[in-house]
DNA sequence: ATTATTTTTTTGGGTATTGAAAAATATCCC
DNA sequence: GGGATATTTTTCAATACCCAAAAAAATAAT
């Protein structure tokens, strides 16, 4: 009931998808190749490749790779065509806007970075600002604007059931507006929103073979706490859950945090949260606007010279994430977790903190710790899940080739 | 990738399903009725209901409803063919095992049940147990034995990764032992293992229609804390989070469970943390093993008569499940939530403590607490549960009709 | 009887996949 | 240079499935 009559056009569509996602995800490829990496058989590439090529979506490849030559006939390498379509992405947080225009292939087209002040959303509505910004890139492509399919943008805080706005965010004013509606209606470009957790975590699973078919978690601590957790694929669904790991309520009536509640994993494990442990100012002190990365670096130092209170800084922290992971791994069976952002300098001071959390609840004496891994840049994880994301849904709609939707074509 | 290549044969195993889905959820039906149920056409029908029937998974109902007699051709009612095959399910708890016998159809064919005690599993291993159980119940029904496809078991605690047995249980000494395998081995049955919590809310799936397409979580609050998490069915993926929210960490540090762990949701929640609360007994001090629910019905009376220490119990509790909530939303969306068990009766005493937990938290606060339905009785949700999930596995099984696995027929 | 009505089956057309055979296009080697 | 060999692609014939429309079946109403 849950899913429809199946016929003959839900097949090609498919394997078409599958054709598409082995290219993504291995690149340039023969048909042969692509044949036996999906499982069809040849037949069937030549009918879903020879479609795919005359509608524009992958090209042929003049030349083929120098090393593989042999005998027999050459094979004709195929890839995205670039030209086939456009997306945007644009990523945003509390120091800048950044805005990529993609071709199909994945090729970086143009960038525009502008800077976001604290008061941005106070002065500009955010669809307006977002709207002006998006205007600028098309302004500066109006060869390929038309051929842009979608805006995709990262966000932080927590999104809206319809994935329109966001419900709340740890930008002022971001929250609470209509952001796809009005790009779509003044633009005619849909707006996909992406929670920049969730991104974090898919970008990992790109970037990082071992984590491609596992079931994990990111984890971001920074000036705010991020999470993100991951399924391995499964073609039709979209295993996402809304999640909000930072805000998750370690210790009821406890530590004041950023958000106004009180207790929330971030308000002890927070770049801000630790300053204030460390610096002995009591928990219900309005945490800091923001702390220089300077101010960290300095308290690690402290705390790696024996200075106690910056040692129960990192205790405290690594306590709340830890809680927090025990806490997770007794909703989810989990394989890995990967560490990202500033905090991940002083892993090492906070690991006995997590270990003895997780050691204090039963699914956490079960299951054990999951491995960690530690990656210092968020930012090309962020990056990397939203351009796939991106070109993953655009594949979708290529696969689907209902005659409805016909491919631009920019150049002739 | 994930997905295998779309063929033909999958359209029509896909369609099949379909159509025994309908039957199941709907009951018995004609073609035409089935048809429109599933959005497949008549032909279709024609053709996959004629297999079916066939194969003797459907059979076709020698009386039409007499109310639905008017003017045409009379329809065929087709329903499932009840001795297409048989499961076995299997409820177990601290007090008793329950065994019934189910044909395809869902009538109970038979019923054994029998007196668990504390120390069972010292005595005998949890797979020996089963096995002679099962026995006992094969032979009672032996024309029908060699037609049962799966026993299907209900359990409390932690499964393991494999479903084959159970890390960790509040049975003493049911967990650790491989159960699936030795049961296949020696009777050849395929057992598939549930938690009980999640078989809860899928039952309740089904007992309320207005629950059918919802994502919701039953909470049952007993003398454990059981959880279970449910969203829509889609065909293929199986959405299973293995959670185990009443071992989830209110306060660290705090109150001690029957679990060993300090500071469970359960520690505060259950009937005997209740107990330990309105008698002011210290929170650190042992759990009682088991409490008469006469016991709790008169803590519930005093409250009710505004015993302060009752009372604060009782808000001790709804704090702790309401602090469980708002963790669970941070992490789900979830559109309602349904609360089982004794504690039903008290709800109202935990109510103020569950809203103000809730309003305690970012997400609590952002999304509102979810309407909260009652249900008393957790047992007839637990053996739908059960009952449709044997069932559906076996509706699953029957639809892929690869010719190695023969319908094993009992009567001729 | 004949007509109206409703359900079910049959028929014809269209689209998929696949294995096997054929075609295409290189390199190898004498 | 020309045949042998090797690989990749394409073509072809067989088979499976779905659907719309037409036909058949089976009953009630007139």
């Amino acid at each position: 009931m849950a899913q429809g009559v199946a016929d003959t056009e839900m097949i090609r569509r498919q394997n078409r998808q599958l054709v598409l996602d082995a290219l993504r995800r291995g690149g340039p490829a023969s048909r042969s190749q692509v044949a036996t990496a999906t499982g069809l058989s040849n037949a069937s590439l030549t009918a879903i490749a020879s479609d795919l090529v005359s509608e524009g979506i992958l090209a042929e490849l003049a030349e083929a790779p120098s090393e593989a030559k042999g005998r027999g006939r050459p094979a004709v390498i195929m890839a995205h065509r670039r030209e086939a379509g456009y997306v945007l992405l644009i990523e945003i947080d509390v120091n800048r806007c950044r805005m990529s225009l993609l071709d199909y292939s994945g090729v970086l087209v143009d960038r525009v970075e502008s800077a976001v002040g604290p008061t941005l959303f106070y002065e500009t509505p955010p669809a307006t600002y977002f709207i002006e910004r998006i205007g600028v890139m098309l302004e500066r492509n109006q060869e390929v604007a038309p051929a842009i399919h979608s805006v995709s943008i990262s966000l932080q805080g927590i999104l809206d059931a319809e994935g329109a706005g966001l419900k709340w965010s740890p930008l002022s004013r971001l929250a609470g507006h209509d952001l796809a509606g009005p790009i779509r209606a003044q633009l005619g470009l849909d707006a996909l929103l992406y929670k920049r957790g969730r991104l974090m975590a898919d970008g990992m699973r790109w970037l990082d073979a071992r984590l491609a078919n596992a079931v994990f978690s990111t984890i971001y601590i920074g000036s705010t706490i991020g999470m993100g957790l991951t399924w391995p694929a499964v073609l039709n669904a979209e295993t996402d859950v809304g999640t909000e790991f930072g805000h998750l309520i370690h210790i009821p009536g406890g530590a004041l945090c950023r958000c106004g509640a009180r207790g929330c994993i971030e308000a002890y494990a927070a770049d801000y949260a630790v300053l204030r442990s460390a610096y002995s100012v009591p928990e219900h002190a309005t945490p800091a606007s923001a702390v220089p990365p300077a101010d960290y670096q300095q308290i690690i130092a402290r705390a790696r010279h024996g200075d106690r209170n910056a040692l129960r800084a990192f205790t405290l922290a690594g306590e709340a994430i830890g809680a927090g992971i025990g806490r997770l791994i007794s909703l989810f069976d989990i394989d890995n977790i990967v560490v990202l952002g500033p905090a991940t300098a002083a892993f090492d001071l906070m690991q006995p903190g997590i270990e003895d959390a997780i050691g204090h609840s039963l699914m956490g004496k079960m299951r054990g710790l999951p491995p960690i891994g530690l990656v210092a840049d968020a930012g090309e994880p962020i990056y990397r899940g939203l351009k796939m994301k991106a070109l993953t849904s655009l594949d979708r709609t290529f696969a689907h080739r209902t005659a409805s939707i016909p491919i631009r074509r920019v150049v002739e």
